[in-house]
DNA sequence: AATTTAATTGTGATAAAAACACTTAAAAAA
DNA sequence: TTTTTTAAGTGTTTTTATCACAATTAAATT
């Protein structure tokens, strides 16, 4: 037996949507479409899979030929297959979401590749059924967010404690009293302080944390709960 | 345009992991599998995605073909990519599961379609990398069911107390105090009391309870926490 | 030296979770 | 019919976690 005849077999593409902070507001990086249909219109990081490479690998490559990113926080989100989905041939799309630092790649991006990055709030029509799939990675970062510590992936290697509740209060859109948020970071055993300061923020300056790596991969499954009232959070 | 030239299509196929609960054990539902490669090997209700429907609409008519089932709770669980899956020919799988009423089924899942429900702790061999799957949908299964109120799909409409602390214990594996489980259950207002027993359970009898499918619904996204130490929940 | 700005720190009140044991209904056995 | 057996049902106390809330400090700027 060589094939399954007489099955139908059609395209198979990855699309990410990948979040950055800068220390602002959550972001979502698009890219001008380099191909019809839809050509220069702004779109995800998207591509087809390849018959050597597995999804994960497919997503890995398209986010690297894309943004030059590499190494990043990327998770299967969902696979997306209405058969109308793209007007042009039928094409199942399996969503990724990947998390960055912003500042890290943000010239590379911008200098190189002709991405661009866009608040939540005034993000431009993209292409297909894309508005769906940002609209489920925002929910579902935020349902994961709620109980692990990803968020960290989208700081840069030392932060500060304002500038982490700051992206908390971002994702959740929601205040957070700093003297329970510290409390809280700090009772997780997640965090190192470092004898340096920004200065950045203040004039008092605040003190660099780091991720403490070990606590991180071992706690990583724990639930956490840095959001008061988590009404937002709704399923994946 | 017409197509997407120069691009390779590759087959796609769902795979439902077909959870039950008897009262005594949460099962899989497995069938043997009724082609080649594998076939008469024990496998997961799979099938390849017709031209014409969406991957809802795909796990949905499989299911029904390979074991009757019909609107029952299904959700998609993850894709599985890896290009030497399937020896074959590649085959990229979207894995669903599903939670049924085992009892509802029982007769017609082994009179009718020769399926055969399996403990976790004996499950046989399954083919391919669906023991992958198998793992994975545990794990989702518990992690969404700490959360929302998806145990109840595994039960019939009328049950007891005892019967769902019994679900409970068995999903997460740890023994629950009966007094703080009946009055947290109780708390979430999603159950109506019945002026009725089950007396099979005990000589006194237990109450029949059945959802308030209002509040379900709109309580469904809410966080709930039955369980005492959620510890060997992970991440999906 | 005074002012400004944001970082840092602690405590008491309230709510939720956990630990814990006896009583009761009803069938079965004596 | 009485006693025994079995699992269902129910309350209180203790402990822990969450929430609300404000004064002090470091360091640059004026």
């Amino acid at each position: 037996m060589q094939k399954y005849s007489k099955q139908t077999r059609l395209l198979l593409a990855v699309d990410c949507i990948v979040f950055g902070f800068d220390g602002e507001a959550l972001k979502i990086l698009l890219i001008k479409r380099g191909f019809q249909p839809e050509k220069g219109n702004w779109s995800l990081m998207g591509g087809f899979v390849q018959p050597d490479e597995s999804l994960d690998q497919a997503s890995n490559r398209i986010l690297k030929e894309l943004t030059g990113l590499e190494g990043v926080y990327l998770e299967q989100l969902h696979t997306f297959g209405d058969p109308q989905r793209d007007p042009i041939e039928r094409t199942v799309s399996v969503a990724y979401f990947a998390l960055i630092d912003i500042n890290k790649y943000k010239k590379q991006i911008s200098d190189d590749y002709h991405a661009e990055w866009f608040t939540m709030k005034r993000t431009p029509k993209v292409i297909f059924d894309q508005q769906e799939m940002v609209e489920l990675a925002k929910k579902r970062i935020r349902y994961k967010a709620a109980m692990h510590p990803i968020l960290f992936e989208l700081l840069p290697s030392k932060f500060t404690i304002p500038q982490l509740q700051n992206l908390y209060e971002n994702v959740f859109n929601t205040a957070i009293d700093k003297r329970n948020f510290s409390k809280r970071v700090l009772a997780t055993g997640l965090l190192i302080k470092l004898n340096e300061k920004d200065k950045a923020g203040s004039k008092r300056g605040a003190y660099y944390y780091q991720l403490n790596m070990h606590n991180y991969y071992s706690k990583f499954q724990a639930f956490m709960n840095f959001i008061p009232n988590p009404d937002s959070i709704s399923a994946s």
